[in-house]
DNA sequence: CCCTCCGCCGAAAACGTTTGCACAAAAATT
DNA sequence: AATTTTTGTGCAAACGTTTTCGGCGGAGGG
């Protein structure tokens, strides 16, 4: 059918061997030979076939993204930072999706249970943090962007406690004192951690903390709109609000526009994650923004450092993040 | 080093072939040797190898979805649409991207001429015409979204003159005769196609066409609002805006916004993919709604028809777009 | 009682590579 | 000139599966 190693051997006059070897680039092969053998490769049209190669070899030099879907933005940042990395130590790529789904996730994972990649990163994984460990064990896991609590896997993440306290800190410093918080009910580990930033900032500034104050979504814009409008409806309504992602600020930030809110004078918001959209939605949004393109090289070259190594590092990097000041806080 | 099916046959007493016959759940094994195979798999935690397999069967079972970059997000709901497709006929979806790279592109096909994948849909490709109509010839190749003149591969997209048309002949019914265009520098056969619709939209009722009101600009946000910038600054404003892109159609209104105009009745606009941002931002964009995660589905099980058959199908299937009236037309 | 058939199973070939080993010829060293 | 080293090459094993083929034993029909 498909055209093997054995037909450019036989249309090069040499052994099987020989043209694995100049294929591989090997020293060891007079230029005769090598140039019959390209010549025969590309009359032929040959190229090898992988499947082959990688079992005899066993290394596929892939590595797997898996991320929930392909509508986060802020994933495409990672995923490049990912490739560099991989490419850098001749890896390829490849993305598939969870659809939030932890059973398909597990089923993603049996591509490299199946070795047909090498090694997997995760980003926002939705198995739990026991299951992860234990596969962990025996297989090249990562994880990225999301930490996951008791999780004894290499993770590279920003400190999501810090940077909401930044984010709060910073909306205190510019003297305001009654600030929403809108999150999500589903606790990841990031919501949980950026609220407990929000508390942090509160408590270190002698801030009583309101529960009305806080709001429980989802992760939708329209989450924000709602969010916002339960807040503004309070007696006492904020003079801040920090949201625990870019798209619910801007659905909060619709409301507020809406219903004629002076946005960074009447009420400041802050955002998180520094989508490409937070620079465009007017008025542009404050927000933190991540390393992505760095935690996404980071965690590959860790990674396959992992893979080529006996040992396996199980460490936590927290890459440091940064607060991006825009109209929204009066900047 | 890893356990393999030896290993398997070893502890359930039986030859490598009968666990093999479990596992692909062959009828022809007694349920003795069944229950036995099934708990020494358990107990050694074996899972096969793929390498292997997929060797002996030559088929892997996955097709590679090739995308620019995981940030358009409307590719989302394509790949949505393929992986259910794929899903149903036992088939996994891969994604990679080129990063707008036409060399990484070809590198990423590799992997469909090495055997480590069964089929490629190319989603926006950054390769010519000729090389693609070349590969596909040999290879499983589909091409979804965006289609190529005078290439021969399998293509499903959407009637992108009827549809830039369409929408230009909407602005026309509302009694618009002054009908900007903001389209791009890089020539896409969308991007040409939804032109030459605005180009007949015109001619059709009789509105001469001034070159002055077209704008060539690039894919980004900001250049929507430079555009918008210019065709509001020419002596005969236009009285609606027709944007190739939602993205471009929401820089415009930055623009518009900015400087006081009233959207959707002083000047209406319109852009084209629906993207989630599009009923976010406020006021809410009329748009061209492709339906993308039918494209997606149907890409995926004609490519998988023409890998079963003998023969392979084309053909260029355009599935029917819509229209999405909001604010921004006055609806 | 013999023959046939069927259910179940194992041996071995095959998929397409890479690579250790052996070996001849050529080159370099005595 | 005799020895050793180097260079280039081919043979064949190995990677982990699936699947064909044939064999064995027992059941059923004549």
């Amino acid at each position: 059918m498909s055209i093997t190693i054995k037909d450019v051997a036989k249309a090069a006059n040499v052994s099987v061997a020989t043209v694995s070897r100049v294929l591989n680039k090997k020293t060891n092969v007079s230029d005769d030979a090598a140039e019959a053998v390209n010549r025969a490769v590309k009359e032929l049209g040959y190229s090898p076939n992988f499947l082959g190669r990688d079992l005899r070899k066993s290394e596929t030099r892939r590595i797997l993204a898996i991320i929930a879907s392909t509508e986060q933005s802020f994933y495409s940042e990672v995923l490049r930072g990912m490739e560099e990395a991989a490419a850098v130590k001749g890896y390829d790529v490849l993305i598939a999706t969870t659809r939030d789904d932890p059973k398909h996730e597990m089923h993603l994972l049996g591509m490299l249970f199946s070795r047909s990649v090498d090694g997997a990163v995760l980003l926002g994984p939705k198995l739990d943090s026991e299951t992860i460990s234990r596969l962990g064990e025996n297989h090249n896991i990562a994880m990225c962007l999301e930490r996951l609590e008791n999780c004894n896997v290499l993770t590279v993440t920003i400190d999501n406690v810090r940077a909401g306290k930044d984010a709060v800190n910073y909306l205190i410093s510019k003297g305001r004192r009654r600030i929403g918080l809108i999150t999500t009910k589903q606790r990841s580990q990031s919501s949980i951690d950026r609220e407990l930033g929000y508390m942090q900032a509160l408590e270190e500034n002698g801030i009583p903390f309101d529960e009305r104050l806080v709001f429980y979504g989802s992760y939708e814009a329209e989450s924000g709109t709602k969010g916002c409008e339960a807040l503004m409806k309070l007696p006492e309504k904020p003079d801040a609000i920090f949201s625990i992602s870019d798209m619910i600020a801007i659905g909060a930030m619709n409301y507020a526009l809406s219903t004629g809110i002076d946005i960074g004078k009447e009420v400041l918001f802050f955002g998180f994650d520094d989508i490409q959209y937070s620079h465009i939605f007017v008025p542009h949004l404050s927000t933190v923004r991540q390393p992505c393109f760095l935690q996404g090289k980071m965690v590959v070259e860790k990674l396959i450092e992992n893979m080529k190594s006996e040992t396996s590092d199980k460490s936590i990097y927290m890459l440091p993040h940064s607060l991006i000041l825009r109209e929204t806080t009066g900047d």
